[in-house]
DNA sequence: GTCTATACGCGGATAGAC
DNA sequence: GTCTATCCGCGTATAGAC
């Protein structure tokens, strides 16, 4: 039953309408629309709208951490890892606006065992290995919280953009990756105590 | 014409229902509700739906952003402006869940139009005098992406922390608002080439 | 597994009395 | 300015044929 092709299209879609309108505002006829098939057919698939909605964030998060994992393991001086890492979420974050609204729909609307599983699953498994990496970069700060606050500030950054655009000022680097990507490396290096990007890897 | 007492009460119920539970969930019946008047009733006041989630919106954030502008434009060392204006957003994140969501509700499904207008209006008038007070801490670093990335920093905390709790860590400070604006301040003087607290204000 | 058809309530919005 | 009454479309979900 459920044919997989189907099920996967349907989370696709979804999760990309989701992404872009919102939960509430994206309907089980423009989920289906976008799959060109009925809306009758996805009660097949998925037992009501809640159940398709949590099959969509686990579709989307499942995917990104190993990445995140492997460039924060990889064997290259910490200082490089470092700054490969921060410029991958921003990356990611930049370039994939759907999993950025995703992340923050999490955030915002999860209740606190989505957002418990979501914590001891996928986002743990980045969160140590960056805490580890920043313990080895500096003694003098806290690995746990500063690796927070990097997370922090690209996901802030990543939302803040949308509005700070529109401010009369020319803040051209929060609309190019590659310009805030090195705007936050300085910002985090300088604060951890690596003063530039060359001499920081031991 | 219109009330200015029933206005107020209108903007005030919608504004936490809209932060509590996002615009498209709250439907007009439940503001009416919510004030004790009749659904129509609201339309006397606002336009439409629209209307009144804009007219919430900025009834909400202009509250907050001239205790802001206060505190930066005090006559105190820039370093402990800087601190304090931390400590206040910090704060302000921590302690009004409510206006905390709006924020996130607004960067996430604000239309570009609602977004425009907050930037000119609200934001830059925080934003301004913030990048000001950078440019005076240091000539270093570029004063506007460094303001955006302290705000940024700070929004991104207050979302983050509820998921990161649930982490198997010990971060407590992510939990505690004195202890978060702690670590928060030493990350940003550190970046910013102002060792610490005491030192900074020239 | 996907379709057609349909029940049924909710939500935005307006008309017009008071 | 607030009310009652009402229009009408949209959204979730189910029944049952193919």
């Amino acid at each position: 039953m459920t044919s997989p092709n189907t099920r996967e299209a349907i989370l696709a879609a979804a999760s990309e309408l989701y992404a872009d309108r919102g939960y509430d505002a994206v309907s089980m006829r423009d989920v289906a629309a976008a799959v060109a098939i009925q809306p009758a057919s996805l009660y097949h698939h998925f037992k009501d709208k809640d159940a398709l909605i949590l099959a969509a964030l686990e579709h989307v998060f499942s995917a990104r951490a190993a990445p995140a994992r492997d460039i924060l393991l990889e064997d290259r001086p910490p200082g490089k890892r470092l700054d490969a890492f921060i410029d991958w979420l921003v990356r990611l974050y930049f370039d994939d606006a759907a999993f950025a609204r995703l992340t923050i729909r999490g955030l915002l609307d999860g209740n606190d065992e989505r957002k418990a599983y979501l914590a001891t699953t996928v986002i743990d498994s980045v969160f140590a290995p960056l805490s580890q990496l920043i313990s080895e970069l500096s003694a003098a700060v806290d690995p746990g919280l500063t690796a927070a606050s990097i997370i922090s500030l690209i996901v802030g950054h990543s939302q803040v953009a949308s509005t700070f655009v529109h401010l009369p000022r020319k803040l051209r680097a929060l609309g190019e990756a590659d310009a805030l990507s090195a705007h936050i490396k300085g910002f985090v290096r300088r604060s951890l105590g690596l003063s530039n990007p060359s001499e920081a890897a031991p």
